[in-house]
DNA sequence: TCTGGGGTCCTAGGACCC
DNA sequence: TCTGGGGTCCTAGGACCC
């Protein structure tokens, strides 16, 4: 098996909410189902060929499909669903890295002798998740994360597409730029302008006139994309940067004390998810949208983490006061409040006493605490005493 | 097609430190 | 005392994803 065979998995559950109200409600079957009534949160294959979209309006998407189903979202089901896909994920391969609660990436590089090929594991997973949970998903095998990404998008719904090394230009340069991973519509728009609407287009120009067009970043990562070039890894641990909830305000003018109200019920949301994770926060962010659409965001970031209601919501209202000229220029039409720069609550910050030596010992100190109380567990923080108080000195053995 | 709620990552300027 | 280079952090905005 080398690493150039086509080893990554994407696994995509299928219009996930409508497919578990399909699942749980036989009356819902092979009929349009709508997820979410003031806006399309899902939409079942049949309500999609209507012309149904995630994110429309709940008035728009019952004129396009008059004869829909609607239904209230029951985040618990889907939760619990999804767990149970990411229990079939993990018995697959260690190697799992979750995108959201219906998609995740899976590497199968290692499992050759003992599972068989790629596509193999891949038509179990499938039955696997059919039978013990009862959802369709569709599935890409490639050699790069972005061509397994790229292949189960274009399988769906409920398939499989394998794309073999050696047809991967072949399989990508007449997709749409639509495709390319990191294209939205204000990329999409530039390079549209300039004539292109394949990936072969974009493959055709040379890196610095797409970087000129798009700065440096985008300029080389959808260089790379599209020639097939992606070197990301499947990450196993990755864990959440920032928890957030915002609340659409509608048209109607608000009072700053209805404003109060309602970022305090923000922050209480928030905070109270911080604690069940266990996590402390550094940084909190006011974001507000205004009637054009535009938005401002206001953020500070505090001396010591915390995860205290009180400091949050303290902090948080200072930064809508900082806000209050834009409020009363335009027409706010959403609030929300996040945390970011986020640590565990019971980490423990220890000074190696490592300035006089060289980094090789720095490194095996680390190694040793590694060994000791887990790879996860042990980072290096580039400033000590900024983050969690002062740091604790201990002495290496 | 006038827009929900939850996220990620990148960029760029300024402050600050060595 | 002046000057320069290099690095990190903070803040704000923007694009994108599901």
């Amino acid at each position: 098996m080398f690493v150039t065979d086509a080893h990554i998995l994407h696994a995509d559950l299928d219009a996930f909410y409508a497919s578990v109200e399909q699942r749980d409600d036989p009356r819902l079957r092979g009929r349009p189902v709508i997820v979410g009534g003031g806006v399309v949160l899902a939409a079942s294959y049949e309500a999609k060929a209507c012309g149904v979209r995630t994110a429309m309006t709940g008035a728009q998407a019952r004129r396009v499909c008059p004869q829909a189903r609607v239904v209230e979202p029951r985040m618990s089901a889907y939760s619990e669903a999804s767990r149970a896909v990411f229990e079939i994920f993990r018995e697959t391969t260690p190697v799992v890295e979750g995108l959201s609660i219906d998609e995740a990436f899976l590497d199968v590089g290692g499992l050759w002798r003992i599972d068989g090929p790629p596509v193999d594991i891949a038509e179990r997973l499938r039955r696997r998740v059919r039978g013990q949970v009862g959802l369709p998903i569709s599935v890409g095998v490639a050699r790069t994360k972005f061509l397994a990404k790229v292949a189960s998008g274009v399988s769906k719904p409920d398939g499989l597409l394998v794309v073999p090394p050696d047809t991967e230009l072949e399989f990508l340069h007449p997709l749409p730029i639509e495709r390319l991973w990191g294209v939205g519509p204000v990329t999409a728009r530039k390079l549209h302008d300039r004539g292109m609407m394949t990936v072969g287009d974009v493959a055709r120009l040379r890196r610095a006139t797409l970087t000129s067009i798009l700065g440096a970043g985008a300029g080389h990562h959808l260089h790379a994309l599209a020639h097939g070039l992606d070197p990301r890894t499947v990450q196993v641990g990755k864990r959440r940067r920032s928890i957030g909830a915002q609340c659409a305000l509608g048209r109607r003018r608000r009072s700053p004390d209805e404003l109060e109200a309602i970022l305090a019920a923000l922050v209480d949301r928030v905070t109270r998810r911080l604690r069940t994770g266990k996590r402390v926060c550094h940084t909190v962010t006011v974001r507000l949208r205004f009637d054009d659409f535009s938005r401002a965001t206001r953020s500070h970031t505090l001396a010591e983490a915390t995860d205290e209601t009180r400091l949050i919501l303290a902090t948080a209202r200072r930064l809508l006061a900082d806000a209050a000229p834009l409020i009363s220029r335009q027409g706010l039409t959403l609030i929300g409040a996040a945390l970011s720069n986020l640590d565990d609550a019971d980490a423990v910050q220890l000074a190696l006493p490592w300035e006089r030596r060289p980094d090789a010992s720095l490194d095996s100190a680390l190694d040793h605490l590694r060994d000791r109380y887990g790879t996860g567990s042990v980072t290096r923080a580039s400033v000590l005493g900024r983050r969690v108080g002062q740091p604790v000195p201990i002495l290496p053995d």
